[in-house]
DNA sequence: TACGCAGGTTTCCCTAAGTATACCGGTATA
DNA sequence: TATACCGGTATACTTAGGGAAACCTGCGTA
């Protein structure tokens, strides 16, 4: 059962249950990736370049190791970003975005251009 | 201060850490409105058109009433959707997609794009 | 010798999100 | 008279996400 681009473009045409089901992992998985607390900032931050895990921790005001720790991992899980580890003294640790990370840039200009336009909207009506 | 789409995707420019701030204010906006365990299969659901409360709730195999009725209270205060209540016996209460809500489509449409293509890689890869 | 830094991990705690179950008023149906 | 449907609420509970603080190893510095 395989789902097409196309369905969620002719959205007249009514999915059986479990096509509904398999359309919506993926967006599933887009927002599990780009949702929690630090995951944006973690990846603009990356945007800069290379950067230490202090410097990032410096970079995003409030937030824990632990957090930061956890949230890099899942990036990296998901080839998002790279670790590299170099043998100095005291250990150097650095992560970067890979290309495929870059691959998010539409996905996050279309949430951004949207949760724009929405601001000016409902805030404007308030 | 004013945060340009341009700043989007000329991200060699350092920003400073308030303009930072208010790039990431959207796509919170964005993401939160997505986000959540329900909310894309209501939006997915309506798509069909015009749908009863216990005709959604049908629809969406595990959503409590609670949520069903929370979820769709959030989607009418962000206007995504619109309910109809007419004096009917019993009343009978219709939601329905606003035309705005279809401006979502784009937003899920990369979001979908991605996800899929994501899936391709992550879990072909295992 | 003691302190500090890098790059984290561990533990405990609190809150927000979501689940389960029961219930409500009004109406229709057997 | 009892039961069921509609469109929800109310209450109590469990789980997931995240915060705070302490701690760890290895090394350099005063």
């Amino acid at each position: 059962m395989e789902v097409k681009e196309q369905d969620l473009e002719n959205l007249q045409v009514q999915l059986s249950p479990e096509e509904y089901v398999q359309m919506l992992l993926p967006l599933k998985d887009a927002l599990d990736i780009l949702s929690g607390k630090w995951k944006l900032q973690i990846i603009f931050s990356l945007k800069f370049g290379r950067k230490r895990f202090k410097e990032i921790q410096r970079a995003i005001p409030g937030i824990s190791p632990k957090m930061l720790s956890k949230e890099l991992k899942e990036l990296e899980i998901n080839e998002l970003a790279q670790r590299f580890v170099y043998d100095t003294k005291p250990i150097t640790v650095e992560y970067e975005l890979t290309d495929y990370g870059q691959s998010l840039k539409p996905v996050v200009t279309e949430l951004y251009k949207w949760g724009a336009a929405h601001r000016k909207r409902i805030i404007g009506r308030g």
